[in-house]
DNA sequence: TCTTAAATATGATTATTATCATATTTTATT
DNA sequence: AATAAAATATGATAATAATCATATTTAAGA
């Protein structure tokens, strides 16, 4: 469903929304191995989060990438479409092409209904709701 | 969330279910077209679903592909397994691991019940009835 | 102000996927 | 038997995604 990246992005904002505040900075030489991302891939990848402003990060000795509380306040979707995989989230399950509702695929019907639910959650539900959901035990940070 | 492979397979079939016989056999050349694939690509990608027996062929002047009966009742799911898809169906939204409902991810329970239920729909749906689809007007054929 | 620890910018390499090309084999027709 | 029209087998190239590497900039602290 996501690329690599995609997942890698998101593992890595959960991350920090997890372990990380303005106070508290995190590393990418010590995230890297908690993630299980190789370690030039996600620096990469922290660098554009944070020029799209999802993530936040200081320079310099005890710098280091963090959220801040507005940062937390992100839908998962939002990481998502940084990625650039709005276009692989709309496309036709078929063709190449957007999804047409007045034109419905063969596989439409199957997965159109599915698909939008998932993209629903996606967009309602934040990262700290996610953080919640790890603190309370209802689900897992993922390696 | 289907690699183009997967995609021009599954219209392909769905072409020769719709537009084949054993006694109506169509050549890889007027094809292409028709579904809007590459010519070689889709020839390739033809040879393969023969080898695993979900099209039918015959070589020589008169040959060509065609759907057997017993070809058109396969399921979608099968080509999309056919295809090496499967991973790619049942891996963790999160991590490049199959999904694991015991210890679900922070995404799991955003997704997976809709992604089963995909899955399921797939394989419970065969390519006869996606030409029931096509012909009652219910679905349009992807091009 | 010098050193050092961090992110940032940029680009190179590798692996995978998509696409193209062509020689070989089979079979119907003459 | 010879020809031609088809699939089949095999491999080459191109595009994209994944991964790696490194020089530059920033800022804290000695
Ligand atoms: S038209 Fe193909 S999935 Fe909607
Ligand atoms: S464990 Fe990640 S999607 Fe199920």
């Amino acid at each position: 469903m996501f690329s690599n990246s995609t997942k890698y992005a998101i593992k890595a904002v959960l991350y920090l929304a997890v372990n990380s505040s303005e106070e508290k900075k995190v590393v990418v030489n010590d995230m890297a191995g908690l993630i299980n991302v190789p370690k030039a891939y996600i620096a990469k990848i922290l660098q554009e989060l944070s020029k799209k402003n999802l993530i936040s990060s200081t320079r310099g000795p005890k710098g280091g990438f963090y959220l801040s509380e507005d940062n937390k306040k992100a839908k998962v979707y939002d990481i998502v479409i940084a990625m650039d995989e709005e276009q692989r989230m709309n496309s036709c399950l078929l063709s190449l092409k957007k999804c047409n509702i007045d034109n419905p695929c063969s596989l439409h019907h199957l997965a159109y209904n599915e698909k939008e639910a998932i993209i629903r959650k996606l967009n309602n539900t934040s990262l700290e709701e996610l953080v919640e959901h790890i603190k309370t035990g209802k689900s897992v940070f993922p390696i």
